[in-house]
DNA sequence: CTACGTGTTCGAGCGCACTCTAAGTCAAGA
DNA sequence: TCTTGACTTAGAGTGCGCTCGAACACGTAG
């Protein structure tokens, strides 16, 4: 598989997989005679589990420190397990913190939603905003 | 309040609310005859509002937006609402998602867990990983 | 033979959200 | 009076994660 068959395959782009393989996130590839990336559809499990911590919030540093540990084999599994574990643990306290602000939201909305009549405007509750004064550079003379 | 007050309470350092203001999510704040931001505790309020969009990822620019028709007063609050409600579903979205993440997750934890005798290194069922060969500048002749 | 499509490398550029620096101002306490 | 420290401004710098551009190399179809 070329490189722009894995990037419709994996929705990552051609630049984004030669950038991942330059940082060291993907291993570097067979080429062809030609100089050419000729990947194995494995490769696929790989960039899907990447990007299953991308998408949970893991920065790439992390990511490479675990991509590191795999490189070296076997005696880093319980390192590499501690490190899925914290942020497995990490992702919880996030989802937790989106559930609680999902309620808030809720309140927000219905604070919208009580009858357009009693409520012309709900924000009113909050300080009334300014603009800085155009022209005017403050009190101070300068 | 000052602004060293106001970072305290807040959580914010007073470079990020002077940017905030700068950009205009906060409003021009008041300041005393040598010109210092003075501000009053109902601005805790909209900051931590702001926080919870942050937390659940809404992007500074929509931020503005939601300001934006809340400084035009009335008449906005359909689409100040339509803009929460959007940003609901999005975060919830992101929940889901970051939920089926989690599953996956206990998965692959699981996998380092199974029997250290059975499973050495579970990550071997994943593609062998290689290096960029050295000084070696590939078949290329350049 | 030539054109085209797809690939290669290196390195610069970008969007986001801050974060910090420099140089100056001011009020209060020793 | 002097010092200290919290503040002011405009603007530059940072870290992240890409994203793009330029210039060149192949291999195949016409």
């Amino acid at each position: 598989m070329k490189i722009g068959e894995l990037a419709k395959r994996s929705g990552l782009t051609a630049h984004t997989i030669r950038y991942y393989e330059r940082i060291g996130l993907l291993p570097y590839a067979d080429r062809d005679r030609s100089s050419r990336r000729d990947y194995d559809a494995s490769i696929l499990v790989w960039i899907e589990f990447l990007g299953r911590l991308k998408t949970t919030g893991m920065p790439i540093r992390d990511m490479l420190l675990y991509a590191e540990l795999r490189d070296r084999g076997s005696g880093t599994e319980a390192e590499r397990r501690a490190l899925l574990e914290r942020h497995r643990e990490s992702v919880r306290a996030h989802v937790d913190e989106l559930n609680a602000c999902l309620l808030a939201l809720d309140t927000k909305i219905g604070g919208y939603a009580e009858t357009e009549q009693r409520m012309k405007d709900y924000d009113a509750t909050l300080p009334e905003r300014r603009r800085k004064p155009v022209g005017a550079r403050s009190a101070r003379t300068r």
